[in-house]
DNA sequence: CGGCTTATTGACATACGTCAACTATTGTGG
DNA sequence: CCACAATAGTTGACGTATGTCAATAAGCCG
């Protein structure tokens, strides 16, 4: 279970706090399209991401689904509802196969409460999970579905200009969803790009001028 | 300056680590129109709203303007720039006169550090601003612009059902940027409303049944 | 290779933004 | 306290981005 101390809310924790913190946790898999957590449910676990790849998804009561955020190993998701022990706003859905790691929320409170150094690692996760929701705020109200398209793949190069390639992981539908369009528009974006210089089709794609791009995209320098 | 016992931040500190936060800190008044925080600036204090009103302002690289959040007296705002001392992504203006309490943000970083009880609130807070950028973004995926405003009426009163009368302040433009739409948008959404039973002109709106308006606007009964 | 899922493309509908004109409200100086 | 200007909000006409539905093409896996 010492896989946990790959993700950064664990990793300056005590043996000590990381034993007490796990000594009922387990790890889960689950099977692409599972249900990890259902919005509305008190939660019951603090859950940290081992394998594989999960997406926190909201429901309407219509029965619309959107992805807000996707999640990989190491990263710590839902744990708002489990600090504050409130009903979950969000769902969480395997879009692949992935493994889990379960904490007792309860244990997790406790050991907020009681050791320091993973309340102050906790502040800074949730200040970066927190910045994340913001630059999404921001891509929704501000930009069209295709800049933000353009957004999302130049934040997948480190490269800030010049021509680069880059991997579009997972499928078109789950992509499209967390950037707030429909898989059709997602294409349609794609199609739209290529005349900026993004070329390529399935998961390879190119970009001819990074930075050409991003200006595009209304991308600021923010860090 | 103990007006900053009001805020669930500090309510529970001790007086001597409120002493050490505070002795440094000074109180700003703003003007209607003032720029108080300006995106891409580094922090240099950790700002709590003691009178008035402030909108959290995302600017494009074009120029456009969005409002994300409204803060009132007793919210911080901004603290996750402070916490993980990086340029800030957002503006912050008030949108009616205001005054400010500016706590030098290294004080808060090392109070932050030295003092567990400061660092628990912390979380408690980050974590409901957490759960109300989700609710903003599900509404922005999920729901039409004339839902999400009934969303918000909804969210002024505490009747579940039944009829109500609700209060709406602060100006049009500011309202409609932050449900994300136009102004003129906005007073279409009121007049879509009326045939749900949404009446009322100015700030004084009235609620025909709050039931009926709830479920109209896709609303989850989630805390 | 065949069948199933996923992605793309086209035709069309619609929600929302833009621009402009008009009306209501607020604030101010005489 | 009124008159008037300045500002804010509403309404109408219209354009455009994006969603919807249907058909086709591409990718994936047994």
């Amino acid at each position: 279970m010492d896989k946990l101390r790959k993700s950064l809310l664990f990793a300056e924790l005590t043996d000590q706090s990381m034993q007490r913190l796990t000594v009922d946790a387990v790890e889960a898999r689950f099977a692409r399209g599972d249900l990890i957590v259902k919005q509305g449910d008190v939660p019951r676990h603090l859950h940290v991401v081992l394998e594989g790849q999960v997406g926190l998804i909201g429901q309407a009561t219509d029965g619309e689904e959107t992805v807000v955020e996707l999640f990989e190993p190491g990263d710590v998701f839902i744990a708002p509802a489990v600090i504050l022990d409130m009903p979950h706003l969000m769902s969480v859905r395997a879009v692949e196969s992935a493994s889990i790691a379960l904490i007792p929320a309860e244990a997790y409170r406790t050991a907020l409460r009681e050791d320091h150094k993973l309340a102050l690692a906790s502040t800074h996760m949730l200040a970066r999970h927190w910045r994340r929701l913001i630059r999404q705020i921001k891509d929704l109200k501000l930009k069209t579905a295709t800049q933000r398209l353009g957004s999302y793949l130049t934040s997948l190069t480190p490269r800030p200009m010049g021509a680069s390639t880059v991997q579009v992981e997972g499928e078109r539908r789950v992509l499209a969803r967390r950037l707030g369009m429909t898989p059709e528009s997602l294409s349609r974006a794609f199609a739209s790009l290529r005349e900026l210089g993004v070329t390529g089709r399935g998961k390879r794609i190119e970009i001819a001028d990074v930075a050409k791009l991003r200006a595009y995209c209304l991308e600021d320098n923010l860090v």
